[in-house]
DNA sequence: TAGGCCATCTGGTCCT
DNA sequence: AGGACCAGATGGCCTA
């Protein structure tokens, strides 16, 4: 899927986004080729592949190829330049502190605004999200120039950045207070979101045992080729062992919860 | 070289 | 109406 998009993308590399282009400002022209997507799209539509028909059209995804052909930072580009700079380079991001659950983190945490669940967006059809982006249909807005479409989109692209760089930063920081083991290269978002809620479990698990009550979560031996020889792997979670940078425990729950071994009895 | 991870662009959808 | 959020697409970098 991928080789193909690739594919056609090569096909249409030399294309500049339609925002980039020289003198994308004529309406007229931008009629002329919307209405002609319009045509396309009214003979693929239907067709069993709308991946192929994504691929066909002048507007298809011009972003990424434009970007690295304009002026425009690529997507390596812009990440090695944070590399260089040290501001996210690997080599200080590889906590080897140990970030362990202190009452000051647990303030921090508890500062975290409240978790207003967003109610899942219902999507108009199945494919429509999901080729919303790739398919050559975009509806034009009336009364808005191309200069402004441009302006507005530069505008929203900057928007989503820094919307993901803050995201970014609070993934740094969830790396920082989570405890795991000291590790060649940074966790990776996934790792750390599972680490953290394993995490949270043990600690909610040594938060029952303290106060007497049962533990909610009880830790399962999924993989029992490595762990069953190993100290009693099916048990509930060693928070004795819940010291920075002394946490195999982690390690191993982070397979186990991927694997969906962690289990909750509350 | 394939696969994983990531940053970025993009357009649709939802919310204020 | 505009911004936030979301997910798909794409290409770059890195590693096994």
């Amino acid at each position: 899927m991928k080789s193909l998009e690739r594919v056609s993308g090569a096909s249409a590399g030399e294309a500049a986004p339609f925002w980039l282009e020289d003198d994308v400002d004529d309406e007229e022209v931008d009629v002329d080729v919307e209405d002609r997507d319009h045509d396309v799209e009214d003979m693929l539509l239907g067709s069993e592949d709308s991946t192929s028909t994504s691929s066909i059209g002048p507007h298809h995804r011009g972003g990424k190829l434009g970007r690295s052909k304009t002026g425009g930072q690529s997507a390596g580009g812009e990440r090695r330049l944070r590399g260089s700079d040290g501001s996210e380079s690997s080599g200080s991001e590889r906590s080897d502190r140990g970030g362990a659950c202190s009452a000051v983190e647990r303030s921090a945490m508890a500062q975290l605004p409240p978790l207003q669940p967003r109610p899942k967006r219902k999507l108009s059809c199945s494919s429509a999200a999901s080729h919303a982006g790739a398919h050559p249909l975009r509806r034009r807005k009336s009364g808005i120039s191309a200069r402004e479409r441009n302006l507005r989109r530069l505008e929203s692209n900057e928007r989503e950045r820094m919307r993901m760089h803050s995201l970014n930063d609070a993934f740094e920081q969830l790396r920082e207070v989570i405890p795991h083991v000291k590790m060649e290269r940074k966790l990776s978002k996934i790792e750390t979101l599972t680490l953290a809620k394993n995490y949270i479990m043990a600690l909610t698990n040594v938060i029952c045992e303290m106060r007497g009550e049962e533990k909610p979560y009880t830790f399962l031996d999924v993989d029992c080729e490595t762990n069953a020889s190993e100290e009693g792997a099916e048990q509930s979670p060693q928070t004795d062992d819940l010291e920075p940078n002394n946490n195999s425990l982690f390690q191993e729950n982070l397979q186990l919860g991927n694997s969906s071994g962690i289990t909750s009895d509350a």
